[in-house]
RNA sequence: GGGUCGUUAACUCAGUUGGUAGAGUAUCUGCCUUUUAAGCAGAGAGUCACUGGUUCGAGCCCAGUACGACCCA
């Protein structure tokens, strides 16, 4: 094989590569394939674990059944004429045992000249060794994929966190509890899914490229569009079509899936991140935060076992009917400790807000200012699950205004662990008071904030042929995951988080 | 965007005042038929992130750059 040969020969290349190599030269010298195809794998360990762990011995031994595994070596312990090897499967780990007598000297020899990274196919029997761990007796043992890179090492295993995102296929090998965070997460999606189609919630599709970007105070993305020559924004929220939905006779629909936000990267924040939107016809924000009490412990339960859960040494108490809600203005005079000869004298909020450190921009709005100064003083100490509703108006161009009181809207965000979760509000359906909206986010826009909202003239159109009154809520996923799998890091949760390119 | 910290063998980490680069795992050789972080004996393995500076001499001191982590905005 000159291709491997010369692998050999490169330099760059550390030795224990170039024994992999090596020694896969002498294995395909003596016939054996490193790539093989066609091995048929029947049994998963878990399976047989849970099968036979329960039986002694004596059982084991007169089972006579053979079992038919695959997996990558991860453990090798070698006697000269027998081998204790574990064997690593999508359920888990178990113990194979080969010994020359039974597998043939020829057999025996080529498998010595298997690694730890191999992927092996077994076949043998159950049986118990001295310390009574349940292994397989090998009658045959398979090269199915060669390995030529080592595994990082077995007892501290992968440290090193950039390595862990950039090579996650690495950190999957050898970090059990990244794959179980893995698994958390997938579950956590399909009972999200689960409890909303239970609802009758609808789930859709809608587009991810927008000709405007809406329905979140972000900056999107830009791309191109070759064929038509023009610019596309990576969606910063599916909530406009979704509300287009609704005017459409949709009344109950639900999206789980990526957003872009052109945003920097934190343990908080990755720049593509998930998010479930939901939009509920004749429902209000009130009806939300009881479906959002019983949301949250639904997927507790199933995925936690509990709805008392532990974040970060926190105890959590997820339990629905449980959760605080509190008003705004309210939170910062309860929580913050601030009084509204502070928060609602303008020229002493900004003041306030520049003495710790806020950037205040000529001529933003009271509203902007206060919602600072709860991200200051307030968010923090939102640990146990808190609805902060009744949000200025000013800062809510797509939620309905209160009727009692024009000036805040029938809106809530949802925080605990010091974070915020969701975003839920009864939908703004009156064209004339969104085309309002709009404009006043479009001066915003021309006053220099670049994240205020585009004017989007087929929204506008799609109320007027009236949407059914409404509330919708998003939910970020990967926090919902941190939440449920006690990861600090927004990092933990995604398989491949956004870093810099390699050089 | 700002601050702090980190980058040494494939992995996990030491490295004294600035004076020949260290350990464990992994790898290789030998022994070993119930081990499980297997054991015993031996061997090999390094662009000390990168670039420059100070110095007789830099892994170590200084400056900058890259990447990463954490905190702040």
């Amino acid at each position: 094989m000159p291709m491997l040969e010369s692998f050999v020969d490169r330099d760059e290349l550390n030795e224990v590569v170039k024994n992999r190599v090596a020694k896969s030269c002498d294995l395909m010298d003596a016939g054996i394939s490193l790539y093989p195809n066609g091995f048929k794998k029947e049994d998963d360990f878990s399976q047989i674990r849970a099968e036979y762990e329960g039986l002694s011995a004596e059982e084991l031994e007169s089972l006579d059944k053979e079992f038919f595994c695959a997996g990558r070596i991860v453990g090798l312990r070698s006697f000269g004429k027998v081998t204790f090897f574990h064997v690593l499967d999508k359920s888990g780990k178990m113990q194979c045992y080969a010994a020359r007598d039974t597998l043939g000297s020829e057999l025996y020899q080529k498998f010595k000249k298997f690694d730890i990274g191999d992927i092996v196919g077994v076949v043998g029997t159950l049986f118990r060794t001295k310390t009574g761990e349940l292994t397989l007796d090998c009658k045959s043992v398979q090269l199915l994929t060669k390995s030529i890179r080592p595994l990082p090492e077995k007892y501290h295993g992968l440290k090193d966190v950039e390595i862990r995102y950039r090579q996650r296929y690495v950190d999957l090998i050898v970090t059990p509890k990244t794959r179980e965070i893995f698994r958390k997460r997938t579950a956590i999606v399909r009972e999200f899914r689960r409890f909303m189609e239970d609802r009758g919630f609808m789930e859709v599709e809608t587009p991810m490229m927008h000709p405007i970007p809406g329905g979140a105070t972000a900056r999107p993305f830009v791309t191109h569009h070759n064929a038509q020559d023009h610019d596309m924004y990576m969606r910063i929220a599916p909530e406009l079509y979704l509300k287009r939905l609704l005017v459409g006779g949709f009344e109950k629909v639900f999206e789980i899936n990526r957003n872009f936000r052109n945003e920097g990267v934190s343990t908080q924040h990755n720049p593509e991140f998930t998010m479930c939107e939901f939009y509920w016809a004749y429902a209000t924000f009130e009806d939300l935060m009881d479906l959002t009490e019983e949301l949250f412990g639904h997927i507790a339960k199933k995925v936690c076992g509990t709805t008392v859960i532990t974040y970060q040494g926190q105890e959590i108490d997820l339990t629905p009917g449980t959760w605080r809600r509190i008003g705004f203005l309210e939170s910062l005079e309860v929580i913050g400790g601030h009084t509204k000869e502070l928060y609602e004298d303008y020229d002493k909020l900004a003041a306030y807000l520049k003495s710790r450190g806020e950037k205040v921009i000529e001529g933003e709005k009271l509203a902007k200012l206060q919602a600072k100064l709860f991200d200051l003083d307030v968010e923090q100490d939102l640990i146990q699950p808190t609805f902060i509703y009744n949000y200025p108006t000013d800062i809510s161009p797509l939620s309905r205004k209160n009727e009692d009181d024009p000036r805040f809207t029938d809106r809530y965000e949802l925080f605990m662990t010091g974070r915020e979760l969701g975003n839920a509000f009864s939908e703004l359906n009156d064209p004339v008071d969104q085309r309002l909206r709009f404009l006043d986010q479009v001066a915003e826009k021309e006053a220099g904030d670049d994240e205020a909202h585009y004017m989007d003239e087929d929204y506008l159109r799609a109320l007027e042929y009236g949407m059914p009154p409404a509330a919708g809520q998003g939910i970020g996923i990967d926090r919902l995951v941190m939440l449920l799998t006690d990861s600090p890091s927004i990092r933990e949760v995604i398989l491949f988080p956004l870093l810099k390119p390699e050089s």
